[in-house]
DNA sequence: ACCGAGTATAGAACATCGTTCTATACTAAT
DNA sequence: ATTAGTATAGAACGATGTTCTATACTCGGT
């Protein structure tokens, strides 16, 4: 036996391929995120790799759009009331970011050697952005935020949720308690950006 | 002529390879950063990057290192008034940031594969950010940060100018003028953070 | 049940990468 | 002027992404 290995059925590499390359991201990192590998993990062939993405960099392009249809999902069921949108909005991000490492690092933390997302995958991150635009513009009824425009105010949010983040997974965090400092700080800007009468 | 290269003197040799990795760092990003394309650049054989660094790693290493200790020295010149210590040390360290990109790609936004900063290296950023942690207990006397321990209130600090200018060099910065919208974020946080009383 | 189109696989091949090694030729100090 | 030190060129190794080819499996239509 054993002269060749089972093939795997067609409708089962682009998932069982995914589910690799987050795993293997997620375990070794940038480092060994290499195709053989992906594929020996996947049990399937590197060539699948070409034949169903578009390279190394095709995979990563998946996991870019994906991770950004799945942060702007996570970012929507936030809290309907205005009031909150700004704390539950940081918070979705931050357990977005923290449950989805893999996805982040590629969204947001590791520019990968030779991979540049195509247009539309730039316009899946654009969108994703928008959907915070939104979410301050909705604040924005209740007098939140009223001391900037909706795209300014957004970028603050961004970064604020993505400073602390990306530093943590950095692990250059020396915060006592990540999780309430992380609380104390975005209810710290929330009183400065988003309740300021400057 | 020409049968082999000028030789360049042993003293040179390490500022350029510094000076041309930085270039290549800048223009090509670490997709473009190789031994031979460093060497190429700097005029000088591939080998010398070994015999004067530990390798592509070790390149790495003195840049990480070089630039942490331009970070503190940038962020323990900012003001002697506790008052503004906020503001002026945010305004530093994105001053850095954008002015010394290369630097600050190898320290913050990438992650290089095989590269681990060696123990000393880490020690050098741990300084940096004690630093910080001084600037903060500084400010404490004056009444400022005053809800927080100085770790956790430099670590806000931290993300917070981290958050905004890795956003921006990541070229997925959207404010409408980001010299402003930085100056409004970082008064914003102050308010919030700074000048609390929960 | 069979047969043929589609496709998953193995493996060789290529350029480039980081790295090591060797032999050569230059430089600078004695 | 001689010698020790070292910068250089170049070959070599394994690993990488990628392309190509030939093989062998699978599954749908008859």
């Amino acid at each position: 036996m054993a002269t060749r290995a089972q093939r795997t059925p067609s409708q089962l590499i682009e998932p069982e391929l995914m589910a690799a390359a987050l795993e293997i991201l997620g375990e070794s990192g940038p480092e060994g995120f290499t195709i053989r590998a992906i594929a020996r993990r996947a049990k399937v062939a590197p060539m699948a790799i070409y034949n169903h993405f578009a390279g190394k960099d095709g995979l990563l392009e998946a996991i870019w759009i994906e991770g950004f249809t799945l942060l702007r999902r996570d970012l929507e069921v936030t809290s309907i009331n205005p009031n909150n949108k700004f704390f539950d909005t940081a918070q979705a991000y931050r357990k977005f970011a923290l449950t989805h490492r893999s996805h982040y690092t590629v969204m947001f933390m590791h520019r990968f050697i030779g991979f540049t997302p195509s247009p539309y995958a730039v316009t899946v991150a654009l969108a994703t952005f928008q959907t915070l635009e939104r979410l301050v513009k909705s604040a924005q009824t209740v007098g939140i935020f009223s001391d900037y425009n909706a795209v300014d105010a957004a970028q603050m949010l961004w970064s604020t949720c993505h400073g602390f983040v990306s530093l943590e997974m950095l692990d250059i965090n020396f915060a006592t308690n990540r999780d309430e400092t992380f609380l104390e700080f975005i209810r710290g800007v929330e009183r400065g950006v988003a309740y300021s009468n400057k």
